[in-house]
DNA sequence: ATCCTAATTGAAAAGACTTTTCAATTAGGA
DNA sequence: TCCTAATTGAAAAGTCTTTTCAATTAGGAT
């Protein structure tokens, strides 16, 4: 199932939030391409549909999704990160590192891993925090 | 091998820096501890041994540090990040949500992982970003 | 041991990003 | 349509990092 506007916008007021014009505005920046975006530029893109959207609203609205699990931060390469819509539960995204398209792993393959990290060091493995970098299909094609 | 000042002011030199106080310092708090530091707390520690340590210096001080593998930066769970001492090569690390405390795990053990990924995407995998978190032996004692 | 010079330093300023404050506006139930 | 709490944008404040630049320092050459 493909995230929508209307599904969206549903999920926002299920949480008792109102369906502003700002906050379809920040939905409509984050439908309009697969790749992370700063609040910077989910601004920008955003102001085509609300011409007034403040950054600070951005923010406010990145951290509200973020709770209810509409968006997750993304960290890139050198660290500072953009958001994507997401699915809700434990997935994992491969990221481009030339175009930056985003493709979402949902389900973790890495149990087996993860108890061999805890017999070798003794912890309890409570969560954990993966990114995958690599080249899209498309990209490999252009040296 | 565990890394002591000598051999770290070693790695310092045979990549063509000088070994100056402010850098001594910067090793001496990173030696202090096997948790992450941020620049300012490197600053904070550092100045027992350099007093007017800056913290300019530490950044840039830093900065060389990551490019010789002398240290690695860790994503803590609040999205910002700490540095602790590293060795060379592919590592991870898995930290204790309560104290901090670090345990580098050398190798990788997701071979089998990314070569799922890949498959399931499409995308040539070319790195990947790791941080496990969990609950250290001591503190799963307490409660 | 002393000199010399490029590397390095700290303070101050600038810059980038994020959060707080607050009066004005708005969504949506009554 | 009215009402009110939720939401908004602008401005200010706050935090963290980088740049600039004159002064200092490490370490090789004498
Ligand atoms: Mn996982
Ligand atoms: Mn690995
Ligand atoms: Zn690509
Ligand atoms: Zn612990």
């Amino acid at each position: 199932m493909t995230a929508t506007l209307e599904t969206l916008a549903q999920q926002l007021r299920e949480h008792g939030h109102k369906l502003t014009q700002p906050r379809c505005a920040v939905l409509h920046a984050l439908l309009s391409t697969a790749k992370p975006l700063s609040p910077a530029e989910i601004q920008a893109l955003g102001q085509g549909f609300c011409a007034d959207l403040g950054l600070v609203t951005v923010y406010r609205t990145l951290e509200l999704m973020e709770e209810i699990e509409l968006v997750r931060p993304v960290h890139l390469a050198d660290g500072c990160h953009g958001y994507v819509l997401a699915t809700p539960g434990h997935t994992h995204h491969v990221i481009c590192e030339r175009c930056h398209a985003v493709i979402e792993i949902s389900g973790c393959g890495m149990g087996d891993f993860l108890n061999f990290v805890a017999e070798r060091t003794g912890y309890r493995i409570t969560g954990h925090w993966l990114e995958i970098s690599g080249l899209c299909a498309d990209c490999q094609h252009i040296p």
